[in-house]
DNA sequence: CCGAATCCAAAATGATACTG
DNA sequence: CAGTATCATTTTGGATTCGG
């Protein structure tokens, strides 16, 4: 049984999580992140639209609290950032996301190309 | 198998997602439909914090994306608003953000009540 | 009391240029 | 490469008001 009758408390539970991933950003920068994406550059890059002033600041927001990790590689003098187990548990959350964002393009794609009445 | 390695096109699927629900009112005014509040009043004393003004504002936004739609009861007078089939696709990516919420509170009491160890 | 409109303040985001 | 600084624009919210 996957359903559940929504409580009062689910409201206060949604609202927690929309607080902390609130934003355009943070849950992309969680993505390409775990995309594999881990100097500013490629995460810059893997973002359409995003500006380093944003990516700036989110990250640096995602690493108060304990979302990501920054390192510095003392070899090639880089800045690394890593997500972290906290950040993994938002997974089922980008994955519902995700999935519904693929499912919507599909429904876009199957109504344009379904004949409709005319008027 | 129920993981998948992400890739660049997830990104955009997240992106169209997070800017259909975007801001930080339209998940919970769905929720609360689907609690089965129908009437302007009993969705703005269910959300903790909304004003009026967002409430109408995020209402008309969902009527035009088909989310939910305005029906005028004769009988009482009344406006109501309902869900739409479109409204209950988004129910994966609402159950998945709530047990998120769940999850964090659990979390952060348990931690308050497991004792530390003191430098 | 329900629902919406108007005016104004504050916060979030964007564009662009620039620095070590 | 990894950001910062500055300024413009957009979005959001508060307070108030107004008509059913």
């Amino acid at each position: 049984m996957t359903h559940r009758t929504p409580t009062p408390d689910d409201t206060r539970y949604l609202m927690d999580t929309i607080y902390v991933i609130g934003g355009k950003w943070r849950l992309l920068i969680m993505l390409s992140l775990s995309q594999g994406h881990t100097r500013f550059s490629d995460i810059l890059r893997s973002i359409p639209g995003i500006t380093p002033r944003m990516l700036s600041r989110e990250l640096k927001h995602l690493e108060l609290n304990k979302i990501v990790v920054r390192e510095l590689n003392d070899d090639t003098d880089n800045t690394d950032y890593r997500v972290t187990v906290y950040c993994q548990s938002f997974d089922p959350v980008v994955q519902a996301m995700v999935e519904w964002g693929r499912q919507h393009l599909e429904n876009i794609k199957a109504d344009q190309f379904r004949p409709r009445a005319v008027k």
